[in-house]
DNA sequence: CGAATTTGATAAACCGCTTCATCAAACGAC
DNA sequence: GTCGTTTGATGAAGCGGTTTATCAAATTCG
């Protein structure tokens, strides 16, 4: 049916061995081809249309040159989460750069975690993992079965490659932006206590204020979480505390919460950002459409998926030069939720002049 | 280095030929194995952890049992489009449960059309195409190499597979909502002109209108789009019609467009529902999200990944009996944005009371 | 010019599995 | 008891490539 290296052999006039090395025409082979012979069997190939199985290269090599990713629950992510998204997009163009392919897989919760996992078949060479629960039978079977993974996650994990945001950075960001435009009374509606980002954000916010002289008030510290709803109610709580007591910016989870926490604030007769300045977290296409539009911590998902994806090809390649845990750096996107640009900041950073005194 | 056949075969004190029957107990093969050889090899197999090699398998049956999943242009969805993550989830679903498996490609602008063709390799025994554009070199590439496709789409093709959904009856059922409400100045933001679901739905909002006798009036039917922005715009456009002139109910061409609706009817001082009805299309996670809560034709995109995947595997499997180009229904979603549940239609459809008569 | 080396080419083994062709033994029917 | 049929089992030939070992011819060199 398809055209075979026996084909273009037969019609070059040459053995197979000439024209798997001729086709494959890396230095690395011991095989010698004339520039003669080579021209014929390019020209052979050509007339045939030949184009080489990738499954009996792979018998012969062992290798395949795909690689698995793994997405978590497909369910709980279906709608509602761009970063699967965008992580996958920065995958891609890193797997497409390096000629190599992707298989995909779910870690569906209609299986159970043990079929899910074997369904990672020797086809792969290595698996990415996008935000694996700690607890995922996946990285037995992974090491069971020699298989090198990296893991795009919220948390470093010892003794395996993965790849993270500097979560603390973000919450130090967040605040000192905040600080800048001279506020005093900052709420930081922290994310769920079992997704570990939760905490540097967290530390990063408590040491920044300290940095700047301002007292870490606990009560204005409250476990909120990443859905909008969670994101109303926190900050509905927050206000009720009377005028004396309420903050005049707040930190959020991310940005579904902080769109919580204008809806909150709106709904009490209060402006962002003249009454209270809200910032968010994560900077999806979402950040855009609320009103006004949020300032956010800049995560750079794509590039992690990027990153993720060159990790663990040089693995598999054999370069052992790099970074198995590396921290990407986040930024902050200035948009209109805190009603102005950067101010300067106690470390006597320079940047523009402060709205809010 | 991993464990074979023939260490199986070996341990057993049988032929390799016995395993590969044993081991692929179908009753389709010729080869007889006898219940006590078929333990003897089920209790090495077992005792060695063996696990069959997919790719030699799939080089001695010429099956692969992979299909190939074709996602559009990466850039325009990356963020924006949970349209992707839905469709990938239903077939994700199909593709698991048939025991298949499913290769990523995206068609990158970032690279030819021809190169992003040229990806699609022989590992796979048919592709499934989400939104594929007109002139996607893929079709060609596919016909060639004999590769079964099965698209995604928004309008059927002509002699190829697709899945569709009923568009038509999108439109009827958006104008049949706001017509059993009272409404009798209904204008419709049409989506942009390039993407083919805009005419049905247009047709269907038309039809319903003129079955309910209410005259259609040229100047409420505007183009639009799939943006929020857009549907601002327009939005504004038609509110400076002055009062007369004015819709009392707007039917937009997907949730976004509608988002913008709200915001132009808002920022005019007017109330969604109270002054000016707003329905959406798609229903995605975002209707919940928009104030109030969005009305909107639902349509099954999980269901449609779903059956484009069930559709490719009976293809591949030799089952003639599909329909090569089904029309999924589609539902209305109602929530708060027109201010009711549906009151009784023209054509005697029974129903809850009107609101607005 | 003869020996050593390089160049060009190939046959054959192999990757791990399926499957066809073949065959001996057991079984049933007459 | 003989003959046809079923049952159980196997060797060997692929599937489409890569790679090792081998070899003849051409080239280099003292």
């Amino acid at each position: 049916m398809a055209v075979t290296i026996r084909d273009v052999a037969k019609l070059a006039g040459t053995s197979i061995t000439a024209v798997s090395a001729a086709l494959n025409n890396s230095s690395g082979s011991t095989i010698r081809v004339s520039q003669a012979t080579r021209e014929r069997i390019y020209d052979a190939a050509a007339q045939l249309g030949y184009v080489s199985n990738p499954i009996a290269k792979s018998l012969a090599t062992g290798k395949t040159k795909v690689l698995g990713l793994m997405l978590p629950y497909a369910d709980a992510f279906v709608d509602q989460n761009p970063f699967c998204n965008q992580v996958m997009s920065g995958i891609m163009r890193e797997v497409v750069h390096r000629h190599y392919n992707l298989m995909l897989y779910t870690a569906t919760s209609g299986i159970q975690k043990d079929r899910a996992a074997m369904l990672v078949d020797s086809r792969i060479e290595g698996l990415l993992l996008v935000m694996p629960p700690e607890d995922s039978a996946i990285f037995l079977k992974c090491k069971k079965r020699n298989i090198p993974y990296v893991s795009i996650l919220d948390r470093p994990i010892a003794g395996s490659w993965s790849v993270n945001s500097d979560d603390y950075t973000g919450g130090r960001m967040a605040a000192e932006h905040l600080v800048r435009l001279g506020h005093k009374r900052i709420a930081h509606l922290m994310g769920s206590q079992d997704v570990s980002t939760s905490q540097p954000r967290a530390r990063g916010f408590r040491d920044t204020l300290e940095l700047a002289g301002i007292e870490v008030q606990e009560e204005l510290i409250v476990q909120s979480g990443f859905d909008w709803r969670l994101g109303m109610d926190s900050t509905q709580q927050l206000l009720q505390r009377g005028l004396k007591h309420m903050p005049t910016a707040i930190f959020a989870a991310n940005d579904l919460c902080a769109e919580g926490a204008i809806r909150a604030i709106r709904a009490s007769g209060l402006s962002v950002p003249d009454d209270i300045a809200v910032v968010g977290y994560d900077d999806t296409w979402y950040a855009t459409l609320t009103q006004p539009p949020l300032t956010t911590v800049h995560m750079p998902i794509e590039e992690m998926g990027e990153m993720a994806a060159r990790m663990l090809i040089a693995r598999l390649e054999g370069d052992d030069s790099i970074d198995p845990q590396p921290v990407l750096p986040v930024s902050l996107t200035v948009r209109n939720s805190c009603g102005a640009f950067s101010a300067p900041f106690v470390d006597g950073t320079k940047s523009s002049p402060a709205v809010r005194q």
